[in-house]
DNA sequence: TTCTTTGTTCCGGA
DNA sequence: GTCCGGAACAAAGA
């Protein structure tokens, strides 16, 4: 379940892996990720060098000469590095130890420095979508986000003025990826545990303290986690397959019928529905 | 067999 | 027109 500290590792940990390869082929098993891969695809990216890879929201973007491509890895997609052994790749020689179906591996880069990007998703609602410019504003899924987190106009100014007149609850709000971008189901509990905010409170209703509080507390969960090397809950790995920590430090997510973990607080983790996704909540501490 | 899970888009109602 | 939230999407495990 990829958020923004899990894109944010794989970014990292494609950067010291392939930064400056060149694709030299492309092998693409299944086309239907979320949008249908087209056939022109491996010929435009063929003989292309990666000259850096991005991120923005949980969005990669690997940049070429003329060329971007973007990567939504979904729900349950995963970038996998490979090596190579000559020209049988495709047959037996591909090693991994990883509880990875194989029939999962919808595409694979070939790269000139022995390695092969594989990009597994059980699925498909990640994607692929190569661009014929270097211009991020001309991205329609990347124009529609809100703010990064770690911006730092992401602040008590910038909340208040998005929450006028808006009768969302704080939960909805942080999901909102036009209000800030790279939070997912997770972080948000998270966050909202670690500011003690109920998460059906109307967005409106946060006062200052508990608004620069809570913004505080999406930066720090944020970084905490990369530092952990993400959250390795179901599906995550990273891309050397390595899977990240921070599930160790859940509060709230998961933690249903479990006593709070603060040591002067008597409340239970509750679990209620909010627009179809699972809440987590302390009862006492979380107001 | 049914429910739950994930992020995003789509669509209908207020 | 704007805001909001439910449904849909794929697939697997409980």
């Amino acid at each position: 379940m990829p958020e923004l500290p899990e894109i944010e590792i794989v970014k990292r940990s494609l950067f010291k892996m392939i930064n400056k390869a060149k694709i030299i082929d492309i092998k693409i098993n299944n086309k239907n990720l979320r949008y249908k891969i087209p056939n022109t695809f491996s010929k435009n990216l063929i003989g292309e060098k990666i000259l850096r890879i991005s991120r923005r929201s949980k969005y990669l973007i690997f940049h070429f000469k003329k060329k971007l491509l973007l990567a939504h890895l979904g729900m349950s997609g995963k970038l996998l590095l490979m090596r190579s052994c000559d020209n049988t790749i495709f047959k037996t020689s591909f090693y991994y130890d990883l509880n990875i179906l194989r029939n999962h591996n919808h595409i694979y880069f070939i790269l000139n420095n022995g390695l092969v990007l594989i990009y597994n998703d059980v699925r498909r609602f990640g994607f692929f979508k190569l661009y014929n410019t270097t211009q991020l504003n001309k991205i329609i899924f990347l124009k529609k986000l809100g703010l990064e987190p770690f911006n730092r106009t992401f602040g008590v100014k910038y909340f208040k003025k998005f929450v006028q007149n808006r009768k969302k609850n704080i939960k909805n709000l942080l999901m909102d990826q036009t209000f800030v971008s790279g939070l997912g189901n997770i972080y948000v509990n998270e966050a909202l545990y670690m500011s003690k905010i109920k998460p059906l409170r109307i967005c409106k209703s946060l006062n200052k303290n508990e608004m620069k509080n809570l913004i505080f507390n999406i930066k720090k969960i944020l970084k905490f986690s990369i530092s952990k090397g993400g959250s390795s809950v179901r599906d995550f790995q990273n891309t050397l397959g390595k899977s990240g920590t921070f599930q160790q430090f859940f509060h709230v997510y998961g933690q249903k019928n479990k006593n709070c973990s603060r040591i002067s607080c008597k409340g239970k983790i509750k679990k209620i529905t909010i627009s179809n996704r699972s809440s987590f909540y302390c009862n006492r501490c979380q107001i």
